[in-house]
DNA sequence: CTGAAAGCGCTAACAC
DNA sequence: GTGTTAGCGCTTTCAG
């Protein structure tokens, strides 16, 4: 019951206090015959080395925090996968928690990670309208799906190439009206339609609408603008519609249905953002996700980098003696950013006649039978 | 750049050490004022208390830990999910990790956990022949879908009742020639064949075959036997195929396709373990949930009376001075087991005309449509 | 209510 | 190589 500690060991063990301490920390210091003795009797003892107490003292720590806004949205098992095989491939290994979109409790765990003094953080902040990076975080951290103004490390998703993913797909589907929905004004939504207008811009055969409305995450406003889409006369109704979010794409396809027109056949209908849960509609969603995968490991390269650059010159302090300077300036630039490409999902919801010539589009990865494989 | 301490903040708030700690942990005991002032201070500064430092001072610490094998199998979301809200009700953070079936990464991010003093620990350890419970966790831990022989704190999925459920379904949609596959000796999975076998043993019209082959967790062996069993001659076909777990009964549909039959119609099959990562197949699987939501609320349910049970004792022996007498024993019961009992998904793969009159087992409250809505 | 002082368990010097 | 010692930053007494 009562908590062993590294005295216990070392009494038990027949040395003292520090020569465990290295035997844990410094193996190499220790003779392998004292070391083996150590190690036997921590197992013996069942001890448990007191991470905090550790720490303090200031140790070391091989752990990766990761801060997510939910589990059941978006690319986030990517991420996680991505960064955990990457962080392990460093030696490293991966913590992380939930905020479920909500404030409070994203501040109190990122409260936790920073102050429980892991080597570093992964952060994938909640959405919303003006968002900034931490001013004074006390470990490095890089942030996912998220854009500072100010320094930081950053990793987005290439909205733009996004939109242009899209858009060429929906130019060998052989679209010839195209109307684009959502709120095309809107941040991270108008990089996508910055996309679209710019391939399209290559197809001058192809008319392109824009119709900047539509909550993202409202699939009755995609429902309303399916409808109301559908409705329009035969030379007027487009014959692709892609949605900046694939919620309000799914939406528009229960939207089209309602009119009594069909997808793909009528109108066919993409996303642009790749959300798995939007994905379960009556007609499945051709979409183009972000790698989640590689936006987690290049968060941890990232990191990883920031991590090492941290410790360098420290290490350089205490050797160099008083010829002490901060050479931080030129090891952390003031923002980094890193971009990550989107790959097509082509489903149901584009398929058709003309559609197959674009199947070489398809990435060869991502078997759409089993979203299991592609976590 | 330094990081700011507790004392920087005393001295910039014109108070002392002490009271910016009481303000912190007690507030009540800290004039409203002068906490305040002291918060203002905090948020100035950007001021965040070391955890490390806390805990080894004896501070307490809202946080949960949980260890899953995966993320990307069986019901790991629905647990975590279940208890982040339980947590969160009593309010508890959950911070957790993925050992990727890695034993000595499970071991290692094991013991960070429980030296990190969290408040407990759900644990769900990576499935293997023997396993048992740590002896002399320093912090409560509570197993999920695992169980010991020794003293412990157990959830489990009552496995038996997985199979009950499922061969009652085939039998309800009148099948005659039940086909089992999957590694049917394997743990786990040979408590569902009993709970098969036990069901079918009072339909001694159905003709049960269990084929004990197939890694459950390699879709390509389901396509293997589905497609084997799809050849067979008329009498000797299987027309219902229970396949132990869902990535089995996935590739059976797809081997039973690509061996010209067709599912539901030719043969019906119904995968055993509810891994949403299956359902993406080309036929929506019927299944059987254990409710992993469940488990992961029961878990930490569980766990927060063994903290609590652990707190109260120790409040007493300061109050009681030397009258102290330890009622551990009574407290902590040597061994707890929670079962937490499965429901039938019924979906396309077993739907037909016979069918209908079992749709009355269809859980109402998990939308099939929307995966998102039970995560 | 406030301030001073005693560790929590450990690591990383430093002498031996 | 080994043993000794000074804190790491904080919480919690305990007197004012």
């Amino acid at each position: 019951m009562a908590k062993v500690k590294i005295i216990d060991v070392a009494r038990a063990a027949g040395v003292s206090l520090g020569t465990v301490s290295n035997a844990l920390n410094h193996p190499e210091k220790v003779r392998p015959e004292t070391r083996r003795l150590i190690e036997e009797t921590i197992r013996e003892l069942g001890y448990t080395p007191n991470q905090s107490a550790r720490m303090l003292a200031g140790g070391h720590n091989n752990m990766i925090g990761l801060v997510l806004p939910q589990l059941n949205h978006g690319f986030c098992l990517q991420i996680i996968s991505g960064a955990q095989n990457e962080a392990q491939k460093h030696g490293y290994s991966l913590i992380f928690a939930v905020s479920g979109r909500d404030e409070d409790l994203e501040e109190q765990l990122l409260r936790h990670f920073m102050g429980t003094q892991l080597a570093g953080m992964l952060f994938q902040p909640i959405p919303r309208p003006a968002w900034t990076p931490r001013p004074n975080p006390t470990v490095p951290i890089v942030y996912l799906d998220a854009e500072g103004p100010d320094e930081g490390a950053f990793v987005t998703a290439d909205n733009e190439a996004q939109g242009r993913l899209i858009a060429e797909h929906a130019a060998s589907c052989g679209a010839r009206r195209v109307a684009v929905i959502g709120c095309a004004h809107e941040g991270v939504l108008s990089r996508r339609v910055t996309g679209i207008r710019e391939s399209l811009s290559t197809h001058p055969d192809i008319e392109l609408e824009v119709l900047d409305a539509g909550e993202w995450d409202v699939s009755g406003d995609g429902f309303g603008l399916g409808q109301q889409l559908s409705r329009r006369d035969g030379a007027e109704r487009p014959d692709f519609i892609i949605a900046l979010s694939d919620v309000l794409a799914t939406g528009a396809i229960a939207g089209i249905r309602a009119a009594g027109l069909s997808v793909p056949e009528d109108i066919r209908v993409a996303g642009c953002d790749g959300n798995p849960l939007a994905w379960s509609g009556a007609v499945s969603l051709t979409t183009c996700a972000p790698a989640g995968y590689e936006m987690g490991r290049k968060g941890v390269q990232l990191l990883v980098e920031m991590i090492e650059a941290e410790q360098e010159p420290q290490a350089s302090h205490v050797r160099l003696g008083n010829r002490v300077q901060s050479p931080r300036t030129e090891d952390h630039p003031a923002r980094r950013i890193e971009t990550v490409r989107p790959f097509l999902l082509e489903r149901a919801s584009t398929r058709g006649a003309a559609a197959t010539t674009s199947s070489a589009h398809r990435s060869p990865q991502v078997p759409e039978t089993n979203l299991g494989a592609y976590l």
